[in-house]
DNA sequence: GTCTATAAGAAGATAGAC
DNA sequence: GTCTATCTTCTTATAGAC
């Protein structure tokens, strides 16, 4: 494939991206994307070929950002207590977006877990990129295998339920208080 | 208005609410609910005069179911732990249908969040109300105000994230072990 | 690979007979 | 208040010239 194409295909993913968390996947049209794109009509069914398909090439983006930023965390520093805190300190930093649009991963699993199951499969990889890497951070704190996945499933529902709040009062400053009272719990463990 | 009329409105509403939950508001169109309550077509608009509209009822029906749940709850006990209690215990006992459609409540502000902030300002009251009755629990076991406010919202977002969990994961007993860690919780207030 | 035109269907909403 | 027929708009998707 082309320089020229993949310029073109990753622009109407990146698009979609943010389209998708800000309005949602069926609040966001074809004209929508193409707009944002500066790409033409019909351009798209050459590199996707339905919206259900761009939404894949999406999810695989986020999955590609997200180990990014694991790795990222992993290079700040070797102490799991560092890195949990990454996490809650995470939903603070994204305090804006998240009382705008809510959590990027878990509003779209909350749509597409009603109607559109099949897809809520692909978008629960981001969950489980989540679940196993918090994991193996419980994991070096001695916890058995386990636990450390309970205590890595609980952390991600106290943030995704953070995000919920933070969404529906659109409140920046509930946010950060709730990542502060996350931050205390995971000193506390 | 006459019997049979107040009858077919509170058909279409209850019909309504259920596709709602299970669909979202997005995904459910009026052949949806005329076909659930057995109307016919263009007869909605004899008592609606759009879909907006139609939301606007099921967000009054709701409210009226919850504040009759937690009227049950008042009435069950006279002690704030024993109603706070009530509060865990219902995550637990509906963890087949949060599993399988999120929360009602949560997923429908997370939707209408997005796209319908005009119309997620109504849906908003149904936290509003959870939040003033647990934070009067608080007063009641002491708390000032503004302390009693935060752990109310705070264990809101608690119980909002178990909910994402388990319907992300569709995992019944994930959301009945998150209900006794909240059990916990509350116990060691 | 770029761009225009349009098909095919579903959506919300309306008109009007009965 | 009940029921049928239809309008308009928007959606995803396709055909085909360049």
């Amino acid at each position: 494939m082309s320089s020229k194409g993949e310029k073109t295909r990753s622009d109407i993913v990146n698009s979609a991206k943010a389209l998708f968390y800000e309005r949602g996947y069926d609040g966001t049209s074809f004209t929508d994307i193409v707009s944002a794109a500066g790409v033409f009509r019909g351009n798209i069914y050459h590199y996707f070929k339905s919206k259900d398909d761009i939404l894949g090439a999406v999810i695989a983006q986020h999955l590609d950002d997200y180990r990014a930023l694991l790795a990222g965390w992993e290079a700040a520093s070797p102490d799991p207590r560092d890195r949990l805190a990454a996490f809650a300190d995470m939903v603070a930093a994204q305090a804006p977006a998240l009382a705008r649009f809510g959590c990027p991963i878990g509003s779209l699993n909350t749509e597409l877990g009603k109607d559109r199951r099949d897809l809520q499969g692909a978008a629960r990889a981001l969950f489980d990129l989540f679940r196993d890497w918090l994991a193996a951070r419980f994991g070096e704190l001695g916890r058995d295998r386990e636990e450390a996945r309970g205590l890595a499933l609980h952390l991600i529902g106290r943030a995704q339920g953070i995000a919920v709040l933070g969404h529906v009062y659109q409140d920046q400053d509930l946010l950060r208080q709730e990542a502060a009272r996350l931050r205390d719990w995971l000193a506390r463990l």
